[in-house]
DNA sequence: CTGTTAGCGCGTTCAG
DNA sequence: CTGAACGCGCTAACAG
């Protein structure tokens, strides 16, 4: 009957008689240690079932080989994709993944945030929620030496660490392959309009249309909420205008879908009388009888493994700097171009 | 410029001249501590912006509140609905989860378990990899005082807590559902041979055609190895058949996205020539203009949140109980009915 | 090459 | 009601 009871340092220098410290610099491979010795500590750790209690380790080395990743939603697919990257790159490097969704609430978020300082981890990857405005905690975080990358949904504030996507390219060629296809009446149902995000695909929608030489007509460019109904709602508008567009731009896929979904229950055809193309390249498109016409990919895998090394950098640098004044502070940042892929038709 | 050192109950008790016992106890409203000295040390600690230092906490009390989810694949619909759901509920009861994807690979689940055993999760939720056939660590975490609660991939073995999914219901209203429909040929594409989900579901497909009277042909049974070559195959081979069976059950969604573009690169109809029911209900069927006949919810979410339930009574009876022998060794089990929902058509 | 000692931050006896 | 002392498991500085 095992007494359940996890062999030590100090159970294993019993048995041989000699100290914890020679035990510990043996599992350790210590080179001043003798090779008898070694090998005398190794099997019987072996034997023992030994495994070193990380927790005391954590403790004393001031190091939790953990990072918190926080997202919005676990059952996103964009944010699956990324974590799922983050998770496999940090198991390869012999880190934990600590796992938090914000569901998009600034105070669970937060909360969170707090809890992860607590258990001490090395650093946080980040994609706020779509209506934090309070960002005082980054601060708090980096009082408390625990640096921070963000990516997909950053805020607007310079020092910060972020991996951002250029959304401009992306939307670039979508109306390059619209006009190409003929179209002009190109509209643009975007998100909310206090996120950077929107802001940016807006720009680069005005843009895009100048450089065609189409002239902008306000009533295009509409709003959701990001919510179902707000999707809907955004296509009707567009398709109740006396002069409805042929091609629409929509600020993500889960829009497109809502919004294909209202234009069915209009009676219209997708790819037919209207065609779309969005933002994020979900996975299920190859399996849809009229996909987007084609789709921005923006690459959330990468996105978080490249958050994941620029954060593994920080934390380098903090161990390694003593003073993180500067290293913390000066926001570094690395663009992620979007990239149409998938000419689905 | 601030030290970046996290203040320490030592710190609090220097400046207020008392012992760090009565800080210790002051914080933790023990009720033996004057109000006036309370009051005083939580004032402090407030203006300090003191937080305890958990990672001491953990490795003195043994407990890390912390438990390890370990997936094939967090990208998979079913599992983010789990992890979403798990986390939640984790969070409402300041646990902290920590995250593993074992990618199908057995070596990789093991190495991911071990970690976590090094972490000191007070316990693990495991749904585990399909081909995983070795499952010496249950008794290796056991031993280690670590409960373990298996749902939606569980091992064929007694003495494993578990929340299992009853795969017959569901199939069992899949198949009274084609029949009332007029179906007769009705056929299954089922999963490896050799889970435990996969006899289930097999089991059911026979059972169910025989309350029919259907008779059996076994070339309406087909396995797929789940990979997308895998599924097309499987549902090839039922088209290629000199009777093509009119209904369609397979093992799950992805199976039949796989089998529904098999279908229509074949010339056929969905919904026509041919129907489909699946387990799952990935949430994307509402979009789909062609949709199964209906889906065979599994309640991942519920099932998730089932587990955590399940974990959470184990590690409280592993505290409360000292011996852990039974408590731990038992193997409980939860059935959650599977259920036809969404009669899409 | 190895042992001794100290201490990480906290909760918890045991004495007052 | 409060303080002094101890120890969790481990590493590291300082002796030999």
């Amino acid at each position: 009957m095992n007494k359940g009871k996890q062999p030590t340092i100090k159970e294993i220098a019993k048995r041989l008689k000699i100290s914890t410290s020679t035990v510990s610099r043996a599992l350790n491979d210590h080179p001043s240690i003798g090779l008898v010795t070694t090998m005398r500590v190794k099997k019987l750790a072996e034997e023992l079932n030994y495994e070193p209690n990380r927790t005391a380790i954590f403790f004393k080395q001031r190091k939790t080989f953990t990072i918190g990743v926080i997202l919005p939603s676990l059952s996103e697919a964009f944010f699956s994709a990324a974590i799922s990257e983050i998770e496999n790159l940090a198991n390869s490097n012999n880190y934990t993944v600590i796992l938090g969704q914000s569901l998009d609430d600034p105070e669970r978020e937060l909360r969170i945030i707090n809890t992860m300082k607590g258990h001490r981890v090395d650093g946080i990857i980040l994609s706020s929620a779509k209506n934090t405005r309070e960002f005082d905690y980054i601060a708090v975080l980096q009082q408390a030496g625990i640096p921070v990358v963000f990516f997909d949904c950053v805020p607007d504030l310079v020092h910060t660490n972020a991996i951002v996507s250029n959304l401009k390219t992306g939307m670039h060629e979508a109306i390059d392959t619209f006009v190409s296809c003929g179209h002009h009446a190109i509209a643009f149902i975007n998100g909310p309009a206090h996120l950077p995000a929107s802001k940016e695909r807006e720009e680069a929608f005005v843009e895009a249309l100048a450089n065609h030489n189409i002239s902008l007509n306000k009533d295009y460019i509409v709003y959701t909420d990001l919510s179902e109904k707000g999707n809907e709602q955004a296509v009707l508008e567009l398709l109740n205008l006396s002069t409805r567009p042929s091609a629409v731009i929509s600020f993500n896929d889960y829009v497109t879908l809502d919004a294909m979904n209202a234009v069915r229950k209009k009676g219209l055809t997708v790819n037919q009388d209207i065609f779309f193309i969005s933002y994020a390249n979900y996975p299920i498109w190859k399996y849809m009888e009229n996909p987007p016409m084609a789709s921005i990919e923006q690459f959330p895998g990468k996105q978080g493994a490249l958050a994941l090394q620029m954060l593994f950098d920080l934390i380098d640098k903090n161990v390694a700097g003593g003073t993180e004044d500067t290293s913390l502070t000066d926001g570094q940042r690395i663009v992620l171009e979007s990239k149409l892929v998938n000419q689905h038709l």
